[in-house]
RNA sequence: GCCGACUUAGUUUAAUGGCAAAACGGUGGUCUCGUAAUCCACUGAUAAGAGUUCGAUUCUCUUAGUCGGCACCA
């Protein structure tokens, strides 16, 4: 009797009895007809599966519908064929790579010998729609391999990826009308379930990921659960348009870029306001924690960059010149130089740990494709440091480094992970060191208490490395400081010091960044504050605006005086009418808009208006004066 | 580097195989003004090169740059 009927667990632990053979349908239906309805695809006993497909064994399954993670990942998959499915329509001897379900969405990889442009995406879409309202039943089916292999003998990239299936896996096919796909699934049940989808793009992209194989053409789509979230989407691409640092940057005067040298910023009087702020507050920072800040060639002999293993690894990306017969290359990294410093003089163990650092210029031949306002550039300044320590020092420096990096990190507001990288395959030196290495790493984080998720294998070849994620404020992550160990470069440049027992030994080097690249932060900050800097940063903190011309002289006297106080004030004394005045001081975001007229000028007074208020209010001068100063020295924000 | 799109005045945007339009900006004048644009006039552009054409900013090709991806990212 047993044999004809299962047992069913809910998530909540709730058992029931079904028939062998029950579908998730079914069961859903059991429950009510709504949620059978509404469910896109079920777990059982953990693995995600059709909703269609019979269960014949005792078994814990879930339900999940549209709105769940589970659901519209299975949703936007099954958008996924459905687009394949419309493009197979459209271009009859269209070939299919493959397509995945990606954040936000999907897309679907094609050989097709005409190009797909952005313009045909509409007439797309509109096939896909087609295929919705003819909802077409999704079916699942296993095959074997030879009939695998004839349904997709048309299809070569689809033959290569049936090999890479493992011998003891099941080979399924989903079919839908006369599109079918090799896809493990699962997938909805069928195609009127999809709703609210949009093709967003075109680009190429390598079969395979890999540059030495053909370029497909590759087809991005959002799939979301209801209107409003796909609706959303669109209205956060464009919050994170309004806050596109190349667009600010031309608007706020901050850098241009000229053809005369692609991917090489110019900073113009604001920007360079800005850098130089960053740079002197990590500066007095790194004097704290007792740094010794140095300055390296930008150009030196190639012969170094050969000792260093730069010219094999990194040659592609380098600029060489030819001087007096002599090879030069632009240094893309400042680590080279950092060690002719440390070779300069012997030092002793009492010497360490040696915390050398520098804002150094480096330029590196980005692929053009590459380049990406500031944040992919070919010419940039690292706050590097170089920390030469002795193998008992590691943890300790490691632990005052990323102090450093969390102090500066609270300055922005910028919340931020952790992510440790291990050994990769290609790595030097022996595993010993590398576990040494990895333990040490390990110890500091758990000592500090800082979660961190580990990246197994994905460190430097020369040692294993701590990267930090910030997340801005409109949570996207960027990484930018980094803490590395490293044991090859000391080898390579033979680096000593004098030990305890009188004998010599070899120094472990750490290198370390905070903002990674000035430029690329830079263009970071503009996107995280919307271009509107806090006072300390902002290149202009005060605007002066006289209501008429004759309070000029008053308005002189108090930049004059806040000027002392190393305040950069501004006076607008265009003519013109003061709206107009306070228009423009808001369009450049500039934090204090003072107002000074006849009122203030009797009661020695300032009209303070704060940057996207629309009130204003007259203070002391003297309170204004102390108010600013405060603020610039906390650097609040 | 690869695929695709794009490049019009200082900026943002319009239009066209036959005189390239506007706003902001700038300049000159006007207004003498209390919190997001006073009014008027003037100024100024088809990325570079080649081809097709009676005629090209428009069509084609090449180059450069930019953008979205891919790849790269010691």
């Amino acid at each position: 009797m047993n044999d004809q009927f299962i047992q069913i667990q809910f998530p909540d632990g709730k058992q029931q009895q079904y028939e062998r053979g029950v579908t998730l349908t079914d069961i859903a239906h059991s429950i009510s007809p709504s949620l059978s309805k509404k469910t896109i695809v079920g777990y059982v006993n953990g693995i995600p599966t059709d909703v269609g497909c019979q269960i014949t064994e005792d078994a814990q399954i879930s339900l999940y519908d549209a709105a769940s993670k589970e659901g519209i990942a299975v949703v936007r998959h099954s958008t996924a064929h459905l687009l394949a499915h419309a493009l197979k329509r459209i271009y009859p001897s269209i070939h299919f790579g493959v397509g995945p379900v990606i954040e936000d969405g999907f897309y679907y990889d094609v050989e097709l010998d005409s190009p797909i442009t952005p313009s045909d995406l509409p007439q797309i879409e509109k096939v896909m729609k087609q295929i919705i309202n003819e909802n077409v039943e999704i079916k699942r089916k296993e095959v074997s391999r030879e009939k695998a292999k004839q349904l997709f003998a048309h299809d070569p990239l689809k033959l290569e990826l049936l090999e890479d299936i493992p011998q003891d896996e099941t080979v399924t096919v989903y079919e839908q009308d006369d599109f079918y796909d090799l896809c493990r699934g699962p997938h909805i049940p069928s195609t009127g379930k999809i709703q609210h989808f949009k093709l967003t793009k075109v680009s190429g992209a390598y079969w395979r990921g890999d540059s030495n194989n053909k370029m497909l053409q590759r087809i991005y789509g959002v799939a979301f659960a209801t209107k409003d979230e796909l609706r959303d989407y669109f209205v956060f691409l464009e919050e994170a348009e309004k806050r596109n640092h190349r667009k600010l940057g031309k608007e706020l005067e901050l850098f241009m870029f000229s053809e005369e040298a692609p991917g090489m910023p110019f900073y113009l009087a604001n920007g360079q306001i800005i850098r130089n702020e960053l740079e002197s507050f990590l500066r007095n920072l790194q004097t704290k924690y007792d740094y010794k800040e140095v300055r390296t060639p930008l150009m030196m002999n190639q012969r170094l960059w050969e000792q260093s293993g730069h010219w094999d690894h990194y040659k592609e990306n380098m600029y060489f010149t030819q001087v007096d017969e002599q090879s030069f290359a632009l240094k893309p990294m400042n680590c080279p130089g950092h060690m002719l410093i440390f070779k300069n003089e012997r030092h002793s163990y009492r010497d360490l740990p040696i915390r050398m650092a520098e804002f150094g210029q480096v330029h590196r031949h980005e692929f053009s494709g590459a380049l990406n306002g500031l944040l992919r550039v070919r010419s940039f300044c690292q706050d590097d440091a170089h920390i030469f320590v002795t193998p008992e020092q590691i943890e300790d420096e490691i632990t005052l480094a990323l102090k450093i990096i969390d102090h500066v990190y609270k300055v922005f507001g910028f919340e931020y992970e952790i992510e440790l990288s291990t050994r990769p395959e290609d790595s030097m030196g022996s595993e010993e060191l590398w576990n040494r290495a990895e333990t040490a790493l390990e110890n500091v984080l758990n000592n500090l208490g800082y979660p961190y998720k580990i990246n197994e294998g994905d460190g430097a070849f020369y040692g294993p490395k701590i990267d930090i994620h910030i997340k801005d404020a409109i949570q996207r992550s960027h990484q930018c400081a980094t803490v590395q160990l490293d044991f090859q470069l000391p080898d390579k440049f033979d680096l000593t010091y004098i030990d305890k027992q009188n004998e010599k030994a070899r120094p472990v080097v750490i290198h370390r960044a905070v903002f990674g690249s000035i430029d690329r932060f830079l263009g970071i900050l503009i996107e995280h504050f919307a271009g509107a800097f806090p006072v300390w940063l902002a290149p202009t903190q005060v605007q002066v605006v006289p209501v008429s011309q004759v309070h000029l002289d008053y308005c002189l006297k108090i930049q004059s005086q806040l000027r002392q106080l190393g305040v950069r004030v501004k006076i607008d004394d265009d003519e013109g009418k003061l709206g107009y005045k306070i228009r423009r001081a808001q369009m450049q975001k500039i934090p204090y808009i003072i107002v000074l007229g006849d009122e203030e000028l009797k009661e020695n007074a300032v009209n303070v208006r704060k940057h996207g208020e629309k009130q204003s209010i007259s203070i002391p001068f003297k309170d204004f004066k102390e108010n600013i100063v405060k603020q610039i020295n906390d650097r609040s924000i």
